[in-house]
DNA sequence: CTGAAAGCGCTTACAG
DNA sequence: CTGAAAGCGCTTACAG
């Protein structure tokens, strides 16, 4: 292991850690230093291989330039692309992250946010699972640093990077019903997450907007947990009113993609009289002969826009919160 | 932020520093310090919310309890899946990960390098680009835990977990062969990695083994930063030797995606002359109507054994270099 | 232009 | 059983 300090060097060449450390650091000329000893510390730095130990320098400074990320789960595509693009940001300012994964499991999520404090990250960016609340009220009320994305929190007004869930879920329902449709079933998750909740919303409105009725039994809620399992039931228990349905919608990319997966094996022929959209895309889809309707959220800018409240809010102590909403895109030209 | 530390309680309870870290640290019984003293500490702690600064223990113990992680890149769903595993394992022994994706550009994964040592990780697991092999020199000379997981180079005695590219290459081109084919295409990555290397020569054993030709215009390399261009170009000289080809084997996932989805924009009959396959599958392969035969990578086993030896590596300074080899699993039968 | 010294918040010999 | 003190490796007022 490396074990060259400040000091060594020091007193290799009978100099002050003091100086040695203003060289390092790139302020020998605001501490006005003689050029020839810059030369000579750097010199030496670089012959005895000195590097700067980070830890003790966020320790002394209070800045770790390192960044915690909390998300449901890293090894979902969603997630996985916006650790990467909130990894490419955080790099533009010379930031590191850590990372640490919730299974929308609250209890694990506050112990992350705990570690990561304790292990003093600069900011948190957190993609909350639903009872989270109560910790991020105590962010919120310390100050911290922390950025929500994907979800957030109508009681508490944070720094927020989201899409327009409401709006983008209308739209896809609204395209179907203008296509024709007129029996649309919608599978969702029942995680209590406001971005799940305001895709039922939109769900909703778009039927109301044209006149349908929501028939509850249509509606389908699937945990986190048994994930797998319960999206196959919901499935089967639709394709038990097959002749009364015209539409799966499912409300994001994981439970399209089990949804998907169960009717291909049990019932493939049903996808003729039945149309699949989702408010989610996953990578392949449009690889697959089944015609689908799908939103695409624009992960690379939520991880951006992430990166840069974090910012704003570790170089400035007060800011007033802000929240982003970005729009989706989707497969294919709606109304 | 948290400000309350050890002396704040020491203060308060009029006692020592010594005695409230060894509380904390659940040594009090080791050090027989009194029940109630142990109470009254544990309360007061409690009481003003007292949280350890990790950064402050690891300046004075030197361990972190974080471990660094460089990938290719992290939105690649096989890194995604093995991040996730490796952080799950992390956990286990009381670890959290900082990753970073090197985009198998030697320069990045270098400065990574120095960054998480830096930093102070306590070990580093890393999925090496080509150009890598000097600083994992280095690494092993200065006796740093690390681990290279998927790619290993084979002048530098490591510890390593990786999967048997030749063997499970071979396997997958021998059961084309055993199926009757006889043109054997492959698309592969030039990266000059190994595990790549291995699946080309795994490819020329099973041709060799049946005695066939190996025919080097059936052989398409594509590299890293232009892959969709290169692949589909790839594809596209492919398939005017159509008439000569009866399979096409990519050596991984995504560059299966990339092919397949070329394929079926451009030229989706040319799938009744011609079999698919690929080393690496990606998530929804087998929802495709695409008969494919394909290789999983055991990810979860991957991302085990290197936290495992990472482990092994801090907890006993001096360790031999374990290669651990593990099987890959295939999408039907094959013999 | 340069240095001595304090301090960030811990842990851990050492002493009693 | 408990405490005073050193030290991990930095940065940064303060002084000259």
């Amino acid at each position: 292991m490396k074990k060259v300090s400040l000091e060594d060097i020091s007193k290799e060449l009978g100099v002050s850690k003091t100086l040695v450390s203003f060289v390092m650091n790139g302020r020998a000329k605001e501490k006005r230093i003689s050029e020839e000893m810059t030369e000579k510390v750097l010199a030496k730095a670089k012959e005895m291989g000195y590097k700067a130990n980070y830890l003790a320098r966020a320790l002394r400074t209070g800045k770790s330039n390192t960044l915690g990320l909390i998300m449901a789960d890293i090894s979902n595509a969603f997630f996985a692309k916006l650790a990467r693009s909130i990894e490419n940001e955080a790099n533009e300012f010379g930031y590191n992250v850590i990372f640490g994964s919730s299974d929308e499991d609250s209890v694990k999520s506050g112990k992350l946010i705990e570690v990561f404090k304790n292990k003093k990250v600069d900011g948190l960016i957190i993609c909350p699972a639903m009872d989270d609340i109560k910790y991020i009220k105590r962010l919120q009320k310390e100050k911290y640093p922390y950025v929500l994305v994907d979800r957030y929190f109508a009681d508490v007004k944070s720094n927020v990077v989201v899409v327009n869930n409401q709006i983008g879920s209308y739209k896809i329902v609204n395209d179907q019903i203008k296509q024709g449709k007129k029996k649309i079933a919608m599978v969702n998750f029942n995680v209590g997450l406001i971005n799940m909740d305001d895709r039922f919303i939109g769900y909703k409105e778009a039927l109301e907007a044209n006149g349908l009725q929501l028939d509850q039994s249509l509606v389908k809620n699937v945990s986190f947990k048994d994930m797998e399992k319960e999206t196959e039931l919901a499935i089967e228990e639709l394709l038990e009113q097959q002749e009364t349905i015209d539409t799966i919608y499912f409300s994001n990319n994981q439970l399209a993609f089990l949804g998907l997966k169960y009717i291909i094996k049990n019932n493939k022929s049903v996808l003729d009289k039945i149309s699949i959209c989702s408010f989610d895309s996953f990578a392949v889809m449009d690889l697959m002969e089944i015609p689908m309707v799908y939103g695409t959220q624009p992960i690379q800018e939520l991880g951006k826009y992430a990166v840069d409240l974090i910012m704003k809010q570790i170089e400035s102590d007060t800011i007033e919160p802000q929240e982003v909403v970005l729009p989706i895109s989707y497969s294919k030209e709606m109304m």
